[in-house]
DNA sequence: ACTGCATGATTCACTAGATGAATAATTACA
DNA sequence: TGTAATTATTCATCTAGTGAATCATGCAGT
């Protein structure tokens, strides 16, 4: 991901992209900036779960279960705002790298409970760290009144827009 | 892109990961924030594109090839940050959606010169008003002092990690 | 002019991620 | 009991993207 992608998206309207030269540039591009820094910390953030040996989508399903342990894959499926079938390649994956265990229920034998390993709980912490780690480099070169500043501002934003943090980034719109 | 995918990355550490309940969370997330907001507004985008009958990948082919008229495949690929190969594929659709011409340099006849049709045109103009219109979505909420302050720390933002707003977002890490 | 190398476009085989339909096992309920 | 709903799973399929190989063309040096 890292490479040079065609990226879908990332450009909601670059700046000046016609032939109207000069830097009038009549709009301020908000949406254009945050889909880029977006991309940019999402990128990051995959570099970082790379070099755990799981992709940024193993990483999310780690984070759920790491809460909520026991979860069945169909509700892990909801969380993420995917489906059954999605989840048991991803499961099947984390299983196979010793990072999560199924275990059918005793009380319906139908549903798989999800849990970490020791070794899942390990890469958990170290997604954190990770995490804490990107969110220093992000600030870096703002002062702490300027980052609060965009802390607000952002929440704002999101919350205006309806994103609950709970709730996964691709579940606004409901899987049909 | 609208309905339920696992989406890569967006949550470079979701809030309260953890079992550690409360609302004590230690950093900002700004990552996290950033993310979000920027999947949602790539996704926006994409909504529109898709009104428009073309993918996000095919609005930025369509948006460069409108300021450079003439262009090669191979500086298409350049700006992009992508290979010729994917070009091929994209200016194929383009084409055969009659947005598109290619036709041989008479100077070169090795290089296709892209040019966009009355009707690429259009959907460039139609793009660029969807654009504006979704910058107003986005502030909308906000006050003009408060959209100011965001773009300016959103740009500061962009400077320091280098990211150019003329080059492409995938483009950074150069392909190999 | 000839040779050899570089370059632009294209094709092709392959991968990864995702989706929806069908199926089997199990449970819930009328 | 029997019928419907639910969970997990498999499978065929789709799309986007990648890298290697190929072909035609241009160009530099001899």
């Amino acid at each position: 991901m890292s490479d040079g992608s065609v990226s879908d998206g990332p450009q909601p309207g670059s700046p000046e992209s016609d032939g109207s030269r000069g830097d009038q540039r009549r709009h301020p591009r908000i949406g254009f900036l945050l889909s880029q820094l977006g991309a940019h910390a999402t990128e990051l953030f995959a570099d970082q779960t790379r070099g755990l040996g799981i992709t940024p989508s193993e990483a999310g399903v780690i984070r759920i279960i790491g809460r909520s342990a026991g979860i069945s894959q169909r509700a892990l499926a909801d969380t993420l705002g995917s489906v059954q079938s999605r989840v048991v390649a991803l499961i099947d994956r984390l299983e196979g790298a010793g990072l999560v265990t199924r275990t059918r229920s005793s009380t319906d034998r139908r549903v798989q409970e999800l849990r970490l390993t020791e070794s899942g709980s390990s890469v958990l912490r170290s997604l954190r760290h990770a995490a804490e780690a990107q969110e220093a480099a992000i600030v870096d070169g703002l002062t702490s009144e300027q980052a609060a500043e965009l802390f607000g501002l952002l929440s704002k934003l999101s919350s205006l827009r309806g994103l609950d943090a709970e709730v996964h980034v691709g579940y606004r719109d409901a899987p049909r």
